[in-house]
DNA sequence: TCACATTGACACATCGGTGTCTCATTTTCA
DNA sequence: TGAAAATGAGACACCGATGTGTCAATGTGA
C-alpha cells in the first residue's frame, strides 16, 4: 500500500478495496432500511466479520462519512450524466427523476431522515444546489408553475421519488410504471386530466 | 382509583391524568423528531424525573403503545370530523389533507418509518381503510385519476402530507400556505396550469 | 516454498440506555 | 392541619452496542 516514498497509493482493485467496497454498500443498504441497525448487521451482510469491518473503519462514524462520500458520489455522477443531453428543463427533471427512482436505496439512506447527516461535514448540499438551479429554468420555460415556492418544489420532488423507491422496494409497482407514474404525478398530480395532455413529448 | 368493588375507574381529570398526557404528548413529539430518542429526553420535555415515567409506563415498549393508542385516536377523531358534512369524495380528500397538514407531529410520527410500528398490536389500520375508500369514490367522480393504483395515490398522499407537515416545522411555508399549496400539488402537480383551474369549486 | 497480508474467532473493557428500588420531599385533598 | 398521593433524586444491576486487543488460520504473490 506504500511505496519506498512512503506515499500510499489508491489502487483500483485489489483485496482491501474490494473488501472495503462491499462493507460500504453493505452500509448504505441496512442503513436505507433502519439507520439505528448495529455494525454487526452490516458486517454480516457484507461477509466479513466485526473485527475485519473495524479494521477498514476505526468507528461508526468513520463508516458514515465513508458511506455517505459514496451515496453521494454515485448520486451526482448519475445525476450528471442523467441531466446532459437533455434539451429542456423539464426534460431534465423527468431523467433525473427516472435516476433517483432507480437508485432508491441510496436515495433512501440520504433523504429518509432530514437530519440524519446535520453538521456532518462530509454532506454536500452538491444535489440541493442542482435541483433548485434546473426548477428555476423550468419555472422560466413555464413548465413549472413559477406561483410556488422552488423548496416545495423541491421537497414535493425528492418526496414522489422517495414514494417511487418504497413502492419498488414493496413490490407494489415495477421499476417502469414507478418511474412513470411519479414523472406523471410530479407534473400533474393525481387528478383526472380534463383532456389527453399530449406534453409530454 | 379504585372504589369499593375495586373496579378502577377512568377520571377524566387529576393529576394522574395529566401527568400520564404530558408524558405521551411529549413521546409523540420527540419520537417525531426522532424515534430513538431515549426515554430521558421524553421526561425532560414532559418536565417529569424519568422515575415519575417509570411509575406511568413500565417500560419503553408501553409508552410506544400509549402513544400509537393516542395518535391514532387523535388523528381518527379529527379525521371523522373533517370528512363529515362534505359534498363529494373530492371535498373529502382536500378537508382531510387539511387536517393531516395541522397535526403534523403526529401525522410524522406515525408513518415517518413505514415499519416503524410493523408488528405492534396497537396499530390499526383505520386511516388505511378510511382513505382508499374515498380515493375509490373520488376516481368514480372523475376528480382522480382511474388509471393510476389505489396504492400510489395514497402513498402520494401521505407523502405531500408529510412535506407540508415538514415545511411548517422547519419555517418554511405558513399553515394555510402549505395546506393550499399540498392540496394543489396532489391534484395537479407543479405544473404551470394551461389555463386557470376553476374546479378548486 | 516462504514471507507477508488478510481474515475470523475470541476475550475484554467501556459506554449509554433501561428497568428496579429506596428514601426524602412536595403536593393534593378531605 | 394531617394523611395519602405523587414526585424527584439517586443508587444499582443489566444489557446491547462499541471499540481494542491478541492469536491462530487462511490467502496471496514473489
Amino acid at each position: 500500500m506504500a511505496n519506498l516514498l512512503g506515499v500510499t497509493t489508491e489502487p483500483e482493485s485489489g483485496v482491501r478495496t474490494r473488501t472495503r467496497q462491499a462493507i460500504v454498500s453493505a452500509a448504505i443498504a441496512e442503513w436505507a432500511r433502519d439507520f439505528a441497525a448495529p455494525l454487526n448487521a452490516i458486517a454480516e451482510r457484507a461477509d466479513v466479520s466485526r473485527s475485519t469491518l473495524h479494521r477498514y473503519f476505526v468507528d461508526r462514524q468513520s463508516l458514515v462519512d465513508a458511506a455517505l462520500r459514496e451515496a453521494q458520489e454515485v448520486l451526482d455522477n448519475q445525476s450528471a450524466a442523467a441531466v446532459s443531453g437533455c434539451g429542456s428543463a423539464r426534460e431534465e427533471l423527468e431523467s433525473l427523476m427516472r435516476v433517483l427512482v432507480d437508485f432508491g436505496d441510496i436515495l433512501i439512506f440520504l433523504f429518509a431522515d432530514p437530519n440524519r447527516f446535520a453538521g456532518n461535514a462530509e454532506w454536500i448540499e452538491a444535489e440541493d444546489e442542482m435541483l433548485p438551479e434546473i426548477i428555476r429554468r423550468a419555472q422560466a420555460e413555464g413548465a413549472v408553475a413559477d406561483d410556488v415556492e422552488p423548496s416545495w418544489v423541491v421537497g414535493v420532488y425528492y418526496s414522489i421519488c422517495y414514494v417511487a423507491a418504497s413502492a419498488i422496494a414493496a413490490d407494489e409497482l415495477s421499476r417502469l410504471r414507478s418511474a412513470d407514474v411519479a414523472v406523471r404525478t410530479f407534473f400533474h398530480g393525481v387528478a383526472a386530466s380534463p383532456t389527453t395532455r399530449p406534453d409530454t413529448h
